[in-house]
DNA sequence: GTGAAAGCGCTAACAT
DNA sequence: ATGTTAGCGCTTTCAC
């Protein structure tokens, strides 16, 4: 393999000059630049990118730093992932993933003191997180994917919950629904503080107040079971209810198992609509799910993208992003079937329902935007 | 940040003596050895990654190339990859996700001439993969996920197709099905040569002739619409037909999404066996779908294993492994309600159905196993 | 605009 | 069993 001292003896330069070629840290001239390039070409040169990391104190390699406690890494996750490999890719830099328990704090500061990240990725940022601190002190710039409970002074991207939420309230009530549940993550991630369950939380609170509509909220633990066991109990206290916004992606199909198992059509009975999904996991269910589809991909590419930002230019310049997921109108939501008989709770002005044709026009042109 | 310099100092020994600690390439007196570690303890040293890796020419990263080209991994490729990644850093090692096109051998070549990488993975192996030997002239060791037409000389790990096709076909037939169709990938796909479609449909054809049935298949797109149009097919087909084994991980729902709309119940009228298929998204359908569980973190493992023995010990020891999908019953697969009037084709010996309460304990005890 | 040379922090002969 | 030292291949002063 041929080194930087081979192409400069072809070339008849030094290496220095090379190097300054490969790098455009000072002027050269057209002419050696072009001998220095031809030389590389004939040699078939490519940089030792280890000698190069060692004398320029920047390895280029930036890591995705994912909780390894949980059970595999979802749709959203996985989109997220790929998106940074590529963004990462195409600037020119490395993506490790370095599996890092999120109280593994020895193992985090081995690996930040290692010298062979420029810069990490943080997934499934805690309201409290401590690995955050450990990052600052070893100096490893980073970004976070989330956000802890004070994220000032931090990068970050994450979901717009409040946005997301609002658009797809607005949607079902844009339908003619009034009575609405909202099928969160488990009592547990929310007594643990868990961030979207909590923010999701209050903004479906506020997007039906908005609406003058009472909100009515059940958690369900992350699995089909826990989803047929919140519909049944959803049911139970609301037996009215004509819509379902569904933020556990893992439950959404026991609720539809559930609603099937009562003689519930969807959205005849029913619409469901599936927050923070890939169009993967959508189209899976039959009929396709109308859901908030996370922007995984650009988040992972815009999380990678400033993070570079930090490492090019010093500047503290703090980037703080939030992106919502996007309607997505499949066949799981249309208006309710019957207007009549509600006045149970939060009477307040609903729109009504616009008309079959248009409304089905509608939904098709919002499909076609995303496709 | 303290160097070996400074640990050294403080022991009051030379670098070399240090190295040779922290690697173990000589003998050192317990005496030395622990001054040594103290030192190191003291001065919270950690070894600086990219100067080891210029000094011992081994970066101790292994890259994991997955082609960029697809829609995306789904859970079987994001079980291995965690998988991999997992193992990785268990061994000391980094894993960079580099994603490189299968046909963009350009840019493969330069980033294995890099030396950045001790070793790859390559995903998404074709039988005709014009990676392998990019990466064999440039002299990275690698593993194949997957096989080449031809692996003689290769080290891979991949999905035992056969005795998976096998377990799958016995499973229905033990339950007394005899008019199965296998639902395959694509025809594109099988046109293209892909691999997986390929060995399955020849080793379905043979697992039925065993049975002395007359086997029946149909391609599907890679969709929930393809899946739906293949089931509308096989039943015109085989009006007959009692079970349904599914290849297509994403065609799979549109054939329980035929099925019901047709009114067929899953699985009274017809049972579903899906494979090469992550427990989370068979725990997605309701019923819940019987699958052959892909071994994807497992094979993430071995294959890391595999290629770090490689890189080791430069024996060229060839590794070449096969694992199965394990049968995972869950609801969507049962006996065959009617034994009635067959015989329109491959009338051969069928195993009776078990008595319905011995099945079901039989069935029930399979699943705890793999629990 | 270009060259010479001093490291970057470590490993691995070569010494003793 | 330990120390000395010459690199690993590059970047980056410092000189001209």
């Amino acid at each position: 393999m041929a080194t930087m001292q081979d192409v400069a003896r072809l070339a008849r330069v030094s290496v220095s000059t090379v190097s300054y070629v490969l790098t455009g840290a000072r002027p050269i001239s057209q002419a050696t630049r072009e001998k220095v390039l031809a030389a590389m070409a004939e040699l078939d040169y490519q940089p030792h990118a280890m000698a190069r990391g060692l004398a320029s104190r920047r390895s280029r390699i930036v890591g995705l730093l994912l909780p390894i406690d949980e059970r595999g890494l979802g749709a959203t996750e996985t989109a997220f992932v790929t998106g940074a490999a590529a963004a990462a890719s195409a600037a020119g830099y490395h993506l490790v993933l370095s599996p890092v328990g999120v109280n593994d704090l020895d193992e985090l500061r081995r690996l930040a003191s290692q010298r062979m990240l420029d810069g990490a990725l943080l997934m499934e940022v805690q309201l409290a997180d401590p690995r955050v601190a450990v990052l600052q002190e070893v100096g490893v710039p980073l970004v976070l994917i989330g956000r802890t409970e004070d994220p000032s002074g931090l990068s970050y991207v994450d979901i717009d919950f409040d946005l997301t939420v609002r658009d797809a309230v607005d949607h079902l009530v844009g339908l003619g629904h009034r009575r609405i549940v909202y099928v969160n993550h488990s009592a547990a991630a929310l007594a643990d503080g868990y961030g979207p369950a909590l923010r999701t939380r209050d903004a479906f609170a506020a997007a039906m107040a908005g609406h003058g509509l009472a909100p009515l909220m059940i958690p369900a633990d992350d699995s089909a079971a826990g989803g047929r066991a919140a519909m049944a109990a959803a049911l139970a206290q609301a037996p009215d209810l004509t819509a379902v916004l569904a933020m556990n992606e893992s439950a959404v199909f026991g609720i539809l198992g559930e609603l099937a198992g009562r003689g519930r059509s969807v959205p005849g009975d029913v619409s469901v609509v599936s927050m923070v999904t890939s169009p993967q996991v959508a189209e899976l269910a039959t009929p396709a799910l109308t859901a908030m589809t996370s922007p995984g991909s650009a988040l992972g590419r815009i999380a990678v993208e400033t993070l570079l930002r930090h490492l090019d230019a010093d500047n503290g310049e703090i980037h703080q992003q939030l992106l919502p997921c996007a309607l997505e109108v499949r066949g799981s939501s249309g208006p309710p079937r019957a207007t009549g008989g509600d006045g149970i709770t939060g009477a307040g002005p609903a729109r009504p329902a616009p008309a079959p044709t248009e409304e089905a026009a509608r939904r098709r042109a919002a499909t076609r935007r995303r496709a």
